[in-house]
DNA sequence: ATAAAGACTTAAGGAAAACTTAAATTGATC
DNA sequence: GATCAATTTAAGTTTTCCTTAAGTCTTTAT
């Protein structure tokens, strides 16, 4: 999915940058409104990430001088604070949904997932493989319509597990996608969160090992 | 997955049409040239199934007139004898895949499940040698549409016959694919694993040996 | 027909991968 | 700082797989 991210922060863009890519994201970083609104008309986007307090324009004029342009993809807005006033001008004013800083790279990722989801009238920002089903914006899963508790390293792996039902994961992209940029694991941490996880899914065939290679989501 | 099977003999028709449908394929039975040609432009079909020897136009000149409507799905063509001058005419205009009358149900929808993917630009990281399906990116063998268990060194024995089919892999060759780098193996473990993976395969005939020089993969 | 060579079959021992469990560590919350 | 949940480590267990080896069967050559 390709993104605008407008950011004029060096840091924080980077860090949302390689973030994002990360997650299968294709991120194209613009530093300014100008910038913003020019190469929004150059390509397609999918969705914008848009921070406040830009140095040439302030975030709401970037948003309405996009849609003002026929711009019509979801606009997730990273704010400094949690203000409600302000928020709700954005969101009035076409924002479709907003984070405060500092936030959690998968939570934003899940929401930009589940915002263009949305946009293509696939509705549901759910996963659904089965009898299960993962909401990606509010961090449930449920299983036979029952809700399940897990843990954020269990969300993860199933979520990664369930992107691509019956293809084979293998280890290392879980792992990269478990434990994100944290520190390397050389343990077997990866496997007591899969088993931690079958035990909660409740049945163990769904998460099927390939030996030396990973684990694939049976989808039926 | 939606498929067009043009096909004007009766009994056949109907043949393949249980077939595929009890297969999970949605099927469109069309026997002339003519309704194929009207029908292929009101819905999308993913392939399409075309014997030769229609009555109102031969099966090359129908292929010709759905390429030239902008119709890009892949065409699977029946053909009743191999005779290899006219299936190179039909590769040629642009069918994607052939098949000799008599031929395995197993074995077309196998066929049309892989040129599906492929024309969908899921990786073709398939091999398909008769009933056998090799899915080398999930690590996954299909033996008449049922999954079958391999272990590393089967699976990796089998690869290897199926990417040539017919051709006699040499013991050597085999054990170099087999074994990798890993220690040269002084003992009859190449064997073992043939052994193996016949029984497994379910039909000891698939794997030929040529006695002095290796095996070949030959199942039809 | 018989011997020799090559291939097949079977079973056992050991190694590698994955599973399971529990304890130690971390991190957040009050 | 105490507590609780989540996470990682570590160690023991189980499972699966691979190799070896020995015996049997099949083919080929003499």
């Amino acid at each position: 999915m390709d993104l605008l991210l407008i950011e004029d922060d060096g840091m924080l863009g980077q860090a949302v940058e390689i973030g994002l890519s990360e997650r299968q994201f294709s991120v194209q970083w613009v530093r300014t409104g100008a910038a913003a609104i020019s190469e929004s008309q150059r390509a397609p986007y999918d969705a914008v990430v848009l921070d406040l307090g830009l140095p040439d324009l302030d975030g709401s004029r970037v948003l309405s001088a996009l849609r003002k342009k026929g711009q019509l993809m979801p606009v997730l807005v990273l704010t400094a604070r949690d203000d409600s006033s302000e928020t709700v001008k954005l969101l009035d004013l076409g924002a479709d949904d907003y984070m405060v800083k500092p936030f959690d790279m998968n939570e934003l990722a899940a929401r930009l997932r589940a915002l263009v989801r949305r946009q293509r009238g696939q509705a549901s920002a759910e996963l659904v493989v089965g009898p299960i089903r993962l909401d990606e914006v509010n961090f449930q899963v449920l299983v036979d319509e029952q809700r399940i508790n897990l843990s954020r390293r269990e969300f993860e792996l199933l979520r990664a597990l369930m992107t691509s039902p019956g293809r084979v994961h293998s280890r290392d992209k879980l792992e990269q996608v478990v434990f994100r940029n944290e520190q390397q694991v050389e343990s077997n941490a990866l496997e007591v969160h899969v088993h931690n996880l079958r035990k909660k899914l409740g049945n163990k065939e769904w998460i099927q090992t390939i030996r030396g290679v990973g684990y694939r989501l049976a989808c039926k």
